[in-house]
DNA sequence: TACAAATCTAGACACCAATCTATTCCGTCA
DNA sequence: TGACGGAATAGATTGGTGTCTAGATTTGTA
């Protein structure tokens, strides 16, 4: 699908979607949870009761389209994973919280560990969700490690490495979880899985 | 494109190809590192110097062509990964061998970790191949995991999800380095995932 | 209200990729 | 040797994206 080579088109849409528009759309966005490609901007229209040429006249294509989906779905997410980064608590209790907010909010909206994947392999593409992502998800584990790598509260090599693998780790559960039984148990899930991120494999 | 829901097709190839066309296929393997979405049939049928329709009188369709290429990356990192495991040392330290030996596999394959994810995630289309990486990525893990639990040399909640962390970690962060440098540096990444992953974050 | 500008939509079309269908090719065997 | 059958392939079909244009509708405004 590399259509873009040459002929190069606007990869960002002009015009914002007005508000009714977007109702519509972020309305039927929880029915798109294989979000990417297994979805026509036709069908798209005709859930959203919208016609196709509004679609274009809105979004730059396809890809733009799935960015506002994808775009909503972190926001909704964003103010979670902030409050359990920014909370009350040690750093590892905060740490400890925002990986079961990230994977609460993985539960909620399963595009997120299915299709980030995908986008962040196309970056170039998917450039405005993968900033987004890296501020909503990624961001807050970066801060909480260096908090506490500054105050000894956690020892740690590189903050950002330490960082993508624990999303990647979450992200990767998820995902599992999500494809052998439709759905995620957050607690059962992150009972297991965060006391190895937090303390590793080796004993104490 | 979802053209497969009613008017069911087999999902595998029935006929195996022949050798000489396995070998044309395999000689581009290389060349195809964003494996999925981004080759078009004709585009490999050119490489291959191979009428696209032949290729859909071996294989089933480009699902069953991309399986036999990422089948094929497996089977060629999965002695690697099965000497790391199954080799000298401690636990541990196969534990940290098998992490740079998978680490290392998709240095020189990134199709393995570009698309694995998107293979996992349409799990029904890509049964074979996700039983394959369950096969070579995944169980080498979980049975480092079985055994240090067993002898007390690692201390584990759940193995199963603890595999699945680790290798998602990997992945994610072997990703984000193809996406961002266009290459992995193994070294340097894994001197500072590994310790992340076997010692946690918490100090000691 | 009436007109103009901006916004929106229908419909047709160009193009590309996946896949199916019907034909050709070619070795074997009666 | 010629008809059968599987292997291989050319060409057509289908479905989806993205483009374009002319008309319809709404909005702003005098």
């Amino acid at each position: 699908m590399r259509r873009r080579d040459q002929n190069e088109r606007q990869d960002y849409n002009v015009k914002k979607p007005p508000e009714e528009l977007a109702q519509k759309l972020l309305a039927i966005s929880d029915q798109l949870t294989g979000t990417d490609l297994d979805v026509s901007v036709d069908e798209i229209a005709k859930m959203a009761d919208v016609p196709r040429a509004t679609l274009y006249y809105y979004f730059s294509g396809k890809e733009d389209l799935i960015s506002f989906f994808l775009s909503d779905k972190l926001h909704r997410v964003s103010v979670a994973i902030g409050k359990a980064m920014a909370g009350e608590g040690s750093v590892v209790q905060r740490l400890e919280n925002t990986l079961t907010a990230v994977m609460e909010a993985m539960a909620e909206h399963p595009a997120l560990c299915t299709e980030m994947p995908g986008a962040v392999k196309e970056a170039a593409k998917y450039t405005e969700v993968v900033n987004e992502a890296e501020r909503v998800m990624l961001a807050p584990f970066r801060e909480l490690l260096i908090e506490g790598k500054a105050s000894g509260e956690l020892v740690i090599d590189d903050v950002n490495t330490t960082a993508i693998a624990l999303l990647g780790a979450v992200n990767m559960v998820a995902l599992f979880q999500l494809v052998q039984t439709g759905t995620i148990d957050v607690a059962t899930t992150n009972a297991a899985l965060i006391p190895a991120l937090i303390n590793g494999v080796a004993p104490r």
